[in-house]
DNA sequence: TTATTTTTGTTGACTAGGAAACTTTTTGCA
DNA sequence: TGCAAAAAGTTTCCTAGTCAACAAAAATAA
């Protein structure tokens, strides 16, 4: 079958973006609801837990680039999620912060999160959750991909 | 921390989509240089696989839209990569195939593949990385996610 | 045979994200 | 002090992919 190149199937990198993909979607329909995609929600939940900050460290934390959190912040302000505020101190910096309605909502996408992770991980032993989970990890810390501990 | 809500990171789905995003981005660098992206990479891997086929096929096998394919096809075929014909008994259907030019490139492009394996992957141990592909998989399969051996 | 339904493929609108160019502000240095 | 370099955000352009609406052809029912 594999005439000289090898099969598309026996890369980790193939299985990874195809369940990825799934799981985003599958987790993407259950947020539809709420009017939150996915890519929000992780925006959401990052500063729920650790409290307003700026867009170029929530882009560190959370490996993305400060492109792409800049139309993040844009659509959750526009839901009334989220605000913007000038620092004062420096005229380039800002914070994000959620507002009494974004932080309102949070539990409710969490258990959806929650749900999500169940309806495709459930199956698994907790010995294969937990080595994969330590896996991605590994692979995150190893490769420098953000999302360090960072200060 | 966690106020009420599950923790981001405690979610496979969340390190799942991070370092999926971060190897096929890897991967895309490599095939950069040969005007190829990830996703056209997948299709002319396929084809190269398993010959002329059928995009709703394709679709079928690889887990993605119909839409989707027809956009991949129309990038292929501006490249010369990729041919498309009508059938002659279906006046609907038609079959995708590789150029000699696109089938010509597939054995450098499955040499990047490997290489950004490698690169990703090869500081697990066999067993991580065999436990891993059979997680995936299964989780495909579990969920109907297609990819099906299909007939 | 004709009308309805199904299938195939395409298109348009949308989210997700990177890369690179750009503006503004701040900082470092001579 | 004054200028160059760096940093923070924004914007533009591109690929990736979905969904839903659509057209054309084929299959099925009546």
């Amino acid at each position: 079958m594999a005439r000289g190149a090898s099969d598309l199937t026996s890369h980790l990198g193939y299985w990874l973006r195809h369940v990825s993909n799934h799981v985003s979607q599958g987790f993407a329909r259950k947020l539809e609801k709420r009017d939150v995609t996915v890519a929000e929600w992780v925006i959401l939940r990052e500063l729920y837990g650790v409290g307003p900050v700026a867009p170029s460290r929530l882009a560190g934390k959370l490996g993305l680039t400060r492109g792409a959190v800049t139309k993040l912040a844009d659509r959750l302000i526009a839901k009334s999620l989220l605000v913007r505020r000038a620092s004062l101190a420096d005229g380039r910096a800002q914070t994000l912060a959620l507002t009494a309605q974004g932080r309102l909502i949070v539990p409710a996408l969490a258990a959806l999160a929650d749900q999500n992770e169940t309806e495709f991980f459930s199956h698994l032993s907790a010995a294969e959750r937990s080595d994969m989970a330590r896996i991605l990890r590994d692979i995150v810390t190893r490769r420098g991909l953000r999302s360090a501990p960072a200060t």
